[in-house]
RNA sequence: GUGGGUAUAGCGUAGCUGGUUAACGCGUCAGUUUGUGGCACUGAAGACCAUCGGUUCGAAUCCGAUUAUCCACCCCA
């Protein structure tokens, strides 16, 4: 018979490595916090609709990349990003006539039917923050400062800031015309695919990665000259924030995300060290997005943050999340009264919140104490007839072998507790 | 969707141009005498060599197909 496997493009978390995800959900959550965003949970799967009308009827990942499922005559389709499913959350529960501006953070698997590679899986993780009511740059500025504040205080280094602004659809209209006009002339050198953009989308053109192509794109008209007063002035009070905050940035005209909902600013952060796939972060503001899912026109922006390409990268700049998993105490019982003693014990411990364990593999005294050892265990108390009769038996301390006499009754806890705690205390000095 | 690489124990690998019981490291388990882990040593378990088919007296090794997986393109986190 043959073995069941996951799918294609999926991950199994193991236990190794949960922590780690663990440790790294806890410090988004807390740095999300820090800047007033609150989380919000959302379903996986949507209807089809919200999608094709928020993410955008001609880009890849609608008509190509969605996992679309029919049950019962319904058809829905698992999220492949978070945005939209968030702002029809805020709009189907009225969040947006509170307080404004609204601050929701996420933390989310999304579905992208794609071939996996590096830093690319068909079901992969986001963090994400959508800010909505505020259209000032300021409100820019503050969502790219969260983004970089996680990948600095997470140890990241020599993760480049790109952004880039391309315009309201006022000015865009503008742009695109000049760029078609630009392009028509090189028509028949183009690649087939940007032939085909050409007219679509002109802006594609410029990130084509075919040498021919970039070359032409080199003196194509920039997005930045094109734009209006309003979109002008706002970029440039981006870069001023920027420079406020200290957050060093490249202005990149190339950067085209490919979702349709945004505007104005883009940005993304980047880094090298983690093969093709490069983009750790990348998001934007979004002024039309909710009037286009039947909302009242309210500006915003957000963000999503790759969780595996977040790990992938520190992973290969040699930085860990890890914190070894240790069990505080381990009962190390001989002899069928001993063993029954330890399992008092351990229940009680772990009912005063303590982590402790005992055998259950009926192992002699040595194997017990090296699987102790195996699990990182920070204390171990042998019990035998000696100790059953005494009622009292030796705490050893595994990293420094000291040992203090303990009673075996109810101030075990107690006590354990204080000496554990004092233990943690003296590691971290 | 397009192109290329790889498939040998839980993990990482060796196995040259086809030839008797498929090797090594890590990990796992047991032990190195009588009640104390880390080091070292001894031993054990664990692989129908991805699957199916072909060539051959003989295939882990050569050929084909399938599947899985990896890398890159497209696009994106």
């Amino acid at each position: 018979m043959n073995m069941l496997k996951r799918p294609n493009g999926t991950e199994d978390i193991l236990p190794a490595s949960s922590q780690e995800w663990q440790n790294l959900e806890k410090f988004l959550r807390d740095t999300a916090s820090a800047y007033g965003f609150r989380e919000i949970r959302i379903p996986t799967f949507e209807q089809t609709e919200l999608f094709s009308r928020g993410v955008g009827e001609t880009t890849d990942v609608v008509q190509k990349e969605m996992y679309t499922v029919t049950a019962k005559e319904s058809t829905f389709t698992l999220r492949p990003e978070g945005t939209a499913g968030t702002i029809r959350a805020m709009l189907q529960n009225g969040l947006l006539n509170e307080a404004l501006p609204q601050r929701v953070y996420y933390i989310l698997s999304c579905f992208r039917h794609e071939r996996p590679q590096a830093g690319r899986l068909r079901e992969f993780h986001q963090f994400g923050v959508e800010m909505a009511g505020a259209s000032s740059a300021d409100a820019d500025a503050e969502v790219i400062s969260l983004a970089k504040q996680i990948l600095d205080q997470i140890g990241l280094r020599g993760i480049e800031l790109y952004i880039n602004s391309i315009g309201c659809p006022v000015c865009r209209k503008h742009y695109h015309a000049a760029l078609k006009q630009y392009f028509s002339s090189y028509q028949d050198q183009l690649c087939e695919t940007c032939q085909e953009r050409l007219d679509k989308n002109p802006m594609r053109i410029l990130d084509c990665k075919s040498p021919v192509c970039q070359e032409i794109a080199e003196n194509a008209p920039v997005i930045l000259d094109y734009l209006c007063e309003d979109c002008n002035s706002h970029f440039e009070k981006l870069k001023a924030n920027l420079d406020l905050l200290s957050i060093e940035y490249t202005v990149n005209p190339r950067i085209v995300r490919g979702l349709d909902y945004y505007t104005k600013t883009v940005f993304e952060f980047v880094t090298t060290d983690i093969g093709a796939q490069g983009t750790i972060c990348g998001g934007g503001r979004y002024d039309g997005l909710i009037a286009q899912l039947g909302g009242q026109s309210t500006p915003a922006l957000g963000f999503g943050m790759g969780l595996e390409r977040l790990l992938l990268t520190l992973r290969n700049q040699g930085i860990s999340l890890n914190q070894e998993n240790t069990c505080d105490i381990y009962f190390v019982p001989m002899g069928e009264n001993a063993v029954a003693k330890a399992m008092q014990l351990t229940a009680q411990l772990r009912q005063d919140g303590i982590s402790a364990q005992t055998d259950v593999m009926g192992r002699s005294l040595r194997a017990q104490m090296k699987y102790a050892d195996k699990i990182h265990a920070r204390f171990t108390v042998v019990i035998g007839d000696n100790e059953l009769e005494q009622n009292e038996a030796i705490l050893k301390n595994m990293k420094s072998g000291e040992k203090v006499l303990l009673k075996l009754d109810e101030t075990f806890a107690q006590h354990f507790s204080d000496i554990e705690i004092a233990d943690r205390l003296g590691m971290e000095e």
